[in-house]
DNA sequence: TAGTGGTCTAGACCACTAT
DNA sequence: TAGTGGTCTAGACCACTAG
């Protein structure tokens, strides 16, 4: 099987442009706007790489809006678009309203998928896959009840590896950052087992989005949230064509 | 002055993976989805230069959408893009679910904007506005109360034209199509008079939608709505970048 | 087995910016 | 003048697809 393989050679030592790419993405990622990022000629005597494979790892970045190259000068940190719509993490969907993202694991084990699951993930009934479950709280208060379910072939060792905080950094470690997702949403009433972990009463409307996010051209998750809608207001942007 | 040169030396002898962008963009313009591109090395031998020259050109038509590469198998004109998340008119909307959509008008008139609506609609407070409130209904049950405010000074004799069905057609036809909107998304239990409009009990949870329109760089709607849960959901799409 | 795209090397010259 | 990004070369090996 050659997928597995190469997962394991992909987690032992991942490309090289996808590790530049994302050593340049942790250096930029709290940095100002304006901030210089390390030349390619220096990361190619960091790296040990050539040139083009620097330069392959730095594309990407300038593709998706997270540097901005200007010739003769230099790569730099680019302001982040405010586009609302963004596929952001939940960490970072709580970064941008200004919020402190904290997680607290419910459940997370391996299991074989059930019907839906399998469709959804594109994968056969049966199929490994990992259900992480985790309450997710927003400045110490309950935000949001999350429920997803991972493809495992795509992340082996995942559980095994300590839990990550960032499913969308464990992801992107793996060459699998998710670059589009869709969203189905709607209002209803929380479970009792819902209504406890947000800390609401029963009756109070609540928001649950189900998510398919897509990376390379792969599901890599499916989820269900749900969240407090008296602290919580989704964005969304609308384009035309 | 460099820029006319280099213009010139352009015109005369534009960059090698220019060339051999634009020979293939051409190549493939008229092309149905599916049909094969030229390979790499083909482009090599025909152009008789590097192939991460080739690459450079076909990198850029991938990330357009134009082409999609299959590894193994070669490089193809890529199906055109998804649908969910596209801008839709209300009725657009329920048509995509197949539903047939009604509306029935509850007010419409000229108002003077307050301050809220001013700034949605970047506006001056005092400014004249349309109040436009309706109820949706589709398939002949209540979907939806629908609050809006237009832009007076855009639609004028908008209100005495003979209210049109569809709000974004009457738009169109003012070379005011919405290209672009934002709406923010919230659960929530509805009024007591949504209650009523829309059939359904106090408390139900619903799903309330604010929505900021804009057309040719200008605001031209502006709304709430509130949708009944049990009838709607929401679909959008969130991209990378 | 021949062909394809994916990755990578170790250089090179150019036009530009900043000092 | 030193440094940067933009372009380009002429190869290479890999994993995969298809006949």
């Amino acid at each position: 099987m050659w997928l597995v393989e190469n997962a394991v050679a992909i987690a032992r030592e991942p490309l090289k442009h996808v590790q530049v790419r994302e050593y340049v993405r942790d250096l930029v990622s709290d940095a100002e706007p304006g901030t210089p990022a390390p030349s390619e000629r220096e990361l190619v005597q960091v790296f040990g790489v050539a040139r083009m494979t620097v330069r392959q790892a730095m594309d990407t970045l300038v593709a998706e809006g997270l540097l901005e190259r200007i010739p003769g000068r230099g790569t730099f940190v680019a302001k982040p678009r405010n586009e609302v719509g963004r596929l952001l993490s939940y960490t970072g969907e709580m970064q941008r309203r200004g919020l402190h993202a904290e997680s607290q694991t419910i459940l997370a084990r391996r299991e074989q998928a059930g019907p839906g699951v399998a469709r959804a993930l594109e994968l056969t009934e049966g199929d490994a896959v990992i259900h992480w479950k985790r309450l997710r709280r927003a400045d110490g208060q309950p935000m949001c009840v999350e429920d997803a379910y991972l493809n495992e072939v795509l992340l082996p060792g995942f559980l095994q590896s300590g839990m990550p905080t960032s499913l969308y950094q464990a992801l992107a470690m793996r060459g699998l950052r998710p670059t589009w997702a869709e969203d189905s949403i709607t209002a209803d009433v929380p479970t009792a087992e819902e209504a406890q972990s947000l800390e609401i009463a029963l009756g109070t409307p609540v928001l649950r989005v189900a998510r398919r996010a897509v990376a390379d051209d792969r599901v890599v998750e499916v989820s269900r949230s749900v969240y407090r809608s008296d602290r919580f207001t989704l964005y969304v942007q609308l384009g035309d064509s």
